[in-house]
DNA sequence: GTGGTCTAGACCACA
DNA sequence: GTGGTCTAGACCACA
């Protein structure tokens, strides 16, 4: 599993481990059944500490996007497409929402709004 | 002055009080001249530690929304209307477009990432 | 006499009115035996506290570039040209002393720090 | 890490921190990649308290001369060799310039000047 | 009165 | 272990 970690950035390593995993998931690069790397192999490959990768796997493991097996490791859980689609919105709405109030607080009009998240994804495309 | 300030939030103290000062300022509810309540004055009144008050409005100063005067308090600078929306628009494409390619990652599209935004600012109104 | 006093700069109020006189004094636009502005009226113009105009005649006072006459207000004291100059000089040395110590803990050559010095001098020009 | 502090000086303590820090790092004493002393050590160390070694580092990271690290603690960034000239340089020439001012205001020449600057550099050598 | 600096503790998330 | 936030006091210069 191609991961990409540094502890440059604000978001904490266990944050970064859930979150590119969880968009693996999301987005169907793994799919149900599929194994996870082992915990101790990932550690040891990305230099961070068993501690770490550990509570990554604990909060895919909170919202069901994986389980384990009693010795044999982490798998990919079985979710299908259309819950899929609705968890990454749901999470997506929740984080967006606080920054949304914050921007109308600050006098920002909806159409501005709309307008700043058309150019942020134009030139993401 | 008033704020709404709450330790059971994950936003520290200092960044609530910034936040929503930095939000009068930017929505013309605080204009340039108008002076901030005393350091002291506000942690009295909220509760808080004058350190915690002090970082808030040091944020606010680093920003060159307020600016401090020896031994007579804290003053909303003077930063005309069109810098004002360039600022908040700024940081809120700033805060927003780590997460919307967290959404694009995890599979949802341009047209699911607008929809979301469109039905927050629905609800928000 | 003209001052221009803020409350926007770093510098106290007290030490910008000692700071203008000084050099009234030490360039010779005041000389030997001119009067001083009444505490009371400085104050009253440039809308500071008398105990601010007190505070900055007193340095000036203890510098023994003025001295007070009871009930007749404060006077420029007798300072020979050579002197003034020396005086001009050793508060000049002694200010950048440590911006010196600094720039070469810093790494900064002496060329570097003349030539600096240099750069600015021809910009004041 | 050696440090000189001592609160018999005007100079704030977190303000002698960032300094001889920041001279270390611009000479090239430390480099990039260095780590520096964690904030409890060094305060346990030079008997200060935790939070005047943090509001030192802070002063640091605002020029982005270190960054921290999760859980790590703090590093020297990474400035190459023209960098770190030009930011001792424009520091030296931001603090030096406004003494100037007032010693040509006090009636100084450039030669006065230059002689001056001269005769320190000479002792400091 | 005001802001600026400082102390000596505390609890938290993260590695 | 590390940094980040916070408290409840203190003393200072300045207005």
């Amino acid at each position: 599993m191609l991961l990409s970690l540094t502890d440059l950035s604000d978001e904490p390593l266990q944050g970064q481990i859930a979150r590119q995993i969880r968009a693996k998931i999301l987005n169907g690069e793994l799919v149900a059944g599929d194994t996870l790397p082992s915990i101790r192999g990932l550690a040891r490959d990305y230099h961070v500490s068993v501690v770490t990768v550990q509570r990554g796997y604990e909060s895919l493991e909170r919202e069901e996007l994986i389980h384990s097996r009693r010795g044999k490791g982490f798998f990919v859980s079985d979710i299908n497409q259309a819950n899929k689609k609705r968890m990454a919105l749901k999470s997506f709405a929740e984080k967006i929402k606080p920054m949304i109030k914050v921007a109308i607080d600050e006098g920002l009009s909806s159409g501005d709004i709309l307008e700043s998240i058309h150019n942020i994804l134009n030139r993401e495309e």
